[in-house]
DNA sequence: TATCCATGCAATAAA
DNA sequence: TTATTGCATGGATAA
C-alpha cells in the first residue's frame, strides 16, 4: 500500500513553489517528514521512543545496515528544483526549511535573509517548478501507508483501488508520489468551494448541497478553480475556467460525490498553481492533461479522502479526543535510563508499525500530563474535521513549566522541510504518557485539528507574511550570491526559482553515509568520481567557519530502479568542523548560522528546543538542546549538551559532526566524524595553544574557501576509513 | 562596513 | 571551589 501524501506543510512555500518531484519515473523525495516525524515521536510501544527506524521493515537504514553504503551506488534521480542558487557546486545554498513558527521576528528573519539556499540540481533542467515540498509517504513501511500520519493528507493508498495501480505500481506510483506533492493549503485555493458552498453550513446538508450544485452548474464555471489566493499563487482558472471540460467533470464528480463530500473536504484540496502545471505537463500537457488531472485530484479525493473522512468521523465521533490522547501517549525522548538524561536509547522501531495500529482507545481526558513532559496543552479542541487548512508555521511552545523529566523540553523540533516539525507544535508530540497501551499515532486530520487548536487564521497571516519577507530577503541575498558563482549559471535560475519561492524547505534529500564520510574541503565543480556510495550525494564543504555553508550536492539518492527507497533519505542538514571550543568541557557545539537558520527549527526563545539526535555511528539517541544566543544584531546559534557525544566519539578539534534529518521518519541524526589524513597518517594533533589554533583555524577557512585542496579522507566513528 | 563565529570571561549555580 | 551559563569581544571574511 502506497500512501499519497498531499503535503500540507509550509504554506507559503507550498504557495508559492510547484511541489511535483521528478518526473513520473524518477524518484522524488519522499518527505513526509512531518508526519512520520510526528509517529516517531508518537512512536511508544513500550517505553521506546523515537528511534526512527521502520520496524521490522526492510527499509534499510543506514546504520542497520552498513551494506548499502558499498552497495552499487543508486542512480541519482532528476530532480525538478535541485538547483542552486548560490552555489556554486560548492557551495549549494541552503534551502531555508523554517520548521517552526515563522513569528519570530527576531535577527533570525534577518539572518535568514543571508542563508544561501541549496537545492538538488535538476538534470533535465525543464520544469522550473519548484519541488519544495516533497512531501509524500513517509511511511516508514512501505507496506503500510495507512498508518502514515500526515499533518496534512496524507492517505493511504492502496494500489489496488483509486488509481488503478497495477501490479508493481511503477508509474502509477510515481503518479500518486506526484500527486503526493499536492499542496493542501488554505491560503492555496485550488479548490474555493466558496462559490458551490456558499457556507459552510451548507455543506452539511445534502439538500443545500443540491442546491447549491444546481446553482453552480447553470454558472458554468468552475467554481473549484476559482482563484482567491492571489498573488504568485494565483490558480489556473485561467487556463481551466475556459475549458468546460473540466467544468464538467467536475461538476459531474461533485454531482455524484455531494452525498459525501462537503465544502469542508473541498476546501481542504488546494494545490498550487505550479504543481498543477507541473502536473499537468508531466501528464502531457494540453487539455486533455488538465482533465487527467482533474480527475486524478479528484478521484483520489473520493477514494481517499472521503473514505478516510467516513471512516474517522466515525472514530471521532465516539472519540474526539483521542488524537490529544495519542498525542500525548509518550515522551519518546523520556529517558528510561536515568542515569543519562543526555542519551535516549535507541529504539529498534522507529516508526509506528503500521501493523500494529488499532483504533485508538477512547479519551480520557483531553490531554494527558506527562510526567516527563510536565505540561501539556489542554485544549478544547472540537471534533476535527479531517481536512483542516494547514499551518505552515507551526507556534512554538508556550513556556514550560519546571521540567521533570530527564528529558525536558520546551520546544521539540522535528527536522526541517516538515511543516509540522517542531514537537512543540501540537501536531501530535505534545507529550507522552508513558501508556505503553496507548496508541501514539494520531490520524493525520485529527493531528493537524490540534494544530489548528493552536492557531487561528490571523496567526497564520501572519506567519505568513513573515516568511514571506524573508523569503523576499533571501531572495535579495540569494541573488547577490549567485552572481558570484559563475560555473553554475544554468542552475542558478532553477535555484534561485526554488529560493525564492520555498526558501523554507529543504528541497532536497542524501543518502545516509553511515559507512564511511568523506570531507571535501572545497567541492570542485565536478565532484570528484569513485566516491564511496551514497557520497555522490553528500559532499559537503566547509565554508569559511568550517560550517556546511556549502552543501552537499543535494540530490534525492533513493532510486526505486535500484532498489531503494526513498523512505532511507537523509536529508543532510549541516555539518561542522570542530573547533577546541565546541569539543571542549563546554558541551556546546556553535552551529553555523546560516544553515542552523535554514535547516533546523527556527527558534523563538533563546532557550531553544531539545533535539533528539540519533549518533548515526552508534544509533544512541542524544538529547541536545538547539538554541541560540543573542549576538549583537544577530545570533549565535548552539548545539548543547554535547559534551557526552564528543567523548563517545572521540572528537577532537578538526572533526566534524554532520547532522541530517531522516527523510522519512523525521527524526535528526548526527554524526561524528574524525577527519583522518588521507594517505593514512596520523591524524593531526589537536593545536596545543590558541595561537596553533589560530593558525589552523586560519588555514581552514583559507582551505575551506578557496583552494582545491585535496580531499580529506575522513572517517567515521567506526574507523571506515575512505580515501 | 557588515556579518559570522571562536572564545574569553563574568555571572551564576552547583558541589 | 568548580562547573555551567551566557554575554561580549574581536579576528576573519564577505559584501
Amino acid at each position: 500500500m502506497k500512501s499519497l501524501h498531499v503535503a500540507a506543510n509550509g504554506g507559503d512555500l507550498a504557495e508559492d513553489c510547484g511541489i511535483l518531484a521528478g518526473d513520473a519515473d524518477d524518484t522524488v523525495l519522499m518527505d513526509g517528514m512531518d508526519e512520520v516525524g510526528r509517529e516517531i515521536w508518537l512512536d511508544d510501544h513500550g517505553g521506546d521512543h523515537n528511534h526512527v527506524h521502520g520496524h521490522e521493515d526492510d527499509d534499510l537504514i543506514v546504520h542497520h545496515d552498513p551494506s548499502i553504503f558499498y552497495g552499487d551506488l543508486p542512480t541519482l534521480p532528476d530532480f525538478p528544483c535541485m538547483s542552486s542558487s548560490s552555489s556554486s557546486s560548492t557551495s549549494p545554498a541552503p534551502v531555508n526549511a523554517i520548521v517552526s513558527s515563522a513569528s519570530s521576528s527576531s535577527a533570525a528573519s534577518s539572518s535568514t535573509s543571508s542563508a544561501a539556499s541549496w537545492a538538488i540540481l535538476r538534470s533535465d533542467g525543464e520544469d522550473p517548478t519548484p519541488n519544495q515540498n516533497q512531501y509524500a509517504s513517509g511511511n516508514c513501511d512501505d507496506s503500510s501507508g495507512a498508518l502514515q500520519s500526515t499533518g496534512s493528507m496524507e492517505i493511504p493508498l492502496d494500489n489496488s483501488q483509486g488509481f488503478g495501480c497495477g501490479e508493481g505500481g511503477g508509474d502509477c506510483i510515481d503518479m500518486m508520489e506526484t500527486f503526493g506533492y499536492m499542496d493542501l493549503l488554505d491560503s492555496n485555493e485550488f479548490f474555493d468551494t466558496s462559490a458551490i458552498f456558499s457556507q459552510d453550513d451548507d455543506t452539511q446538508n445534502p439538500n443545500l448541497m443540491d442546491q447549491t450544485l444546481e446553482r453552480q452548474q447553470d454558472q458554468v464555471v468552475v467554481p473549484m478553480l476559482e482563484n482567491n489566493s492571489g498573488g504568485d499563487m494565483q490558480m489556473m482558472n485561467s487556463s481551466l475556467e475556459q475549458d468546460d471540460d473540466l467544468a464538467t467533470v467536475f461538476l459531474e464528480w461533485l454531482k455524484n460525490n455531494k452525498e459525501t463530500v462537503s465544502a469542508e473536504d473541498l476546501r481542504k484540496v488546494k494545490i498550487k498553481k505550479a504543481t498543477i502545471e507541473s502536473a499537468a505537463r508531466r501528464l502531457g500537457g494540453g487539455k486533455e492533461a488538465m482533465k487527467q488531472l482533474l480527475k486524478l485530484i479528484l478521484e483520489w479525493v473520493q477514494t481517499n479522502h472521503l473514505q478516510r473522512r467516513r471512516t474517522t468521523t466515525t472514530t471521532t465521533t465516539t472519540n474526539n479526543n483521542f488524537s490529544y490522547q495519542q498525542s500525548f501517549q509518550q515522551d519518546p525522548f523520556q529517558n528510561p535510563n536515568p542515569n543519562n538524561n543526555n542519551l535516549i536509547p535507541p529504539s529498534d522501531q522507529t516508526c509506528f508499525p503500521p501493523s500494529t495500529w488499532v483504533p485508538p482507545p477512547p479519551p480520557q481526558q483531553a490531554f494527558v500530563s506527562d510526567p516527563g513532559f510536565g505540561y501539556m496543552p489542554a485544549p478544547n479542541y472540537p471534533q476535527p474535521p479531517e481536512f483542516l487548512p494547514l499551518l505552515e508555521s507551526p507556534p512554538s511552545w508556550p513556556p514550560p513549566p519546571p521540567q521533570s523529566g530527564p528529558m525536558p523540553h520546551q520546544q521539540f523540533a522535528m527536522p526541517p522541510n516538515s511543516q509540522y516539525n517542531q514537537f512543540g507544535e501540537p501536531t501530535g508530540f505534545t507529550g507522552y504518557n508513558m501508556n505503553p497501551y496507548q496508541y501514539p499515532y494520531v490520524p493525520a486530520g485529527q493531528v493537524r485539528d490540534q494544530r489548528l487548536l493552536r492557531l487561528c487564521s490571523s496567526a497564520t497571516k501572519e506567519a505568513r507574511k513573515k516568511r514571506m519577507a524573508r523569503q523576499r530577503r533571501f531572495l535579495s541575498h540569494h541573488h547577490r550570491h549567485n552572481n558570484n558563482n559563475n560555473n553554475q549559471q544554468n542552475q542558478t535560475q532553477i535555484g534561485e526559482t526554488c529560493a525564492a519561492v520555498a526558501p523554507q524547505l529543504n528541497t532536497v534529500a542524501t543518502t545516509a553515509t553511515g559507512g564511511t564520510w568523506m570531507y571535501w574541503p572545497n567541492v570542485p565543480a565536478v565532484p570528484p568520481p569513485q566516491l564511496p556510495p551514497a557520497m555522490e550525494t553528500q559532499l559537503p564543504t566547509m565554508d569559511r567557519a568550517g560550517s556546511a555553508s556549502t552543501m552537499p550536492r543535494q540530490q534525492v539518492v533513493p532510486d526505486r530502479r535500484q532498489g531503494w527507497k526513498p523512505e532511507k533519505n537523509l536529508r543532510f542538514l549541516l555539518q561542522k568542523v570542530l573547533k577546541q571550543s565546541d569539543v571542549g568541557n563546554l558541551g556546546r557545539i556553535v552551529l553555523p548560522k546560516k544553515e542552523a537558520e535554514t535547516h533546523l527549527p527556527e527558534l523563538e526563545a533563546r532557550d531553544g528546543i531539545s533535539l533528539a539526535m540519533e549518533d548515526i555511528g552508534t544509533s544512541r539517541v542524544w538529547n541536545m538542546r538547539y538554541r541560540f544566543w543573542p549576538n549583537n544584531k544577530s545570533r549565535m546559534y548552539l548545539l548543547e549538551n554535547t559534551g557526552d557525544f564528543v567523548k563517545t566519539n572521540g572528537l577532537q578539534e578538526g572533526d566534524f559532526i554532520v547532522i541530517y534529518s531522516d527523510v522519512k521518519c523525521g527524526k535528526y541524526l548526527i554524526r561524528g566524524v574524525k577527519v583522518r589524513q588521507p594517505t593514512g597518517q596520523k591524524p593531526e594533533a589537536p593545536p596545543s595553544s590558541a595561537a596553533a589554533t589560530k593558525r589552523q583555524n586560519k588555514s581552514q577557512r583559507n582551505i575551506n574557501n578557496n583552494s582545491p585542496s585535496a580531499n580529506v579522507v575522513v572517517a567515521s566513528p567506526t574507523s571506515q576509513t575512505v580515501k
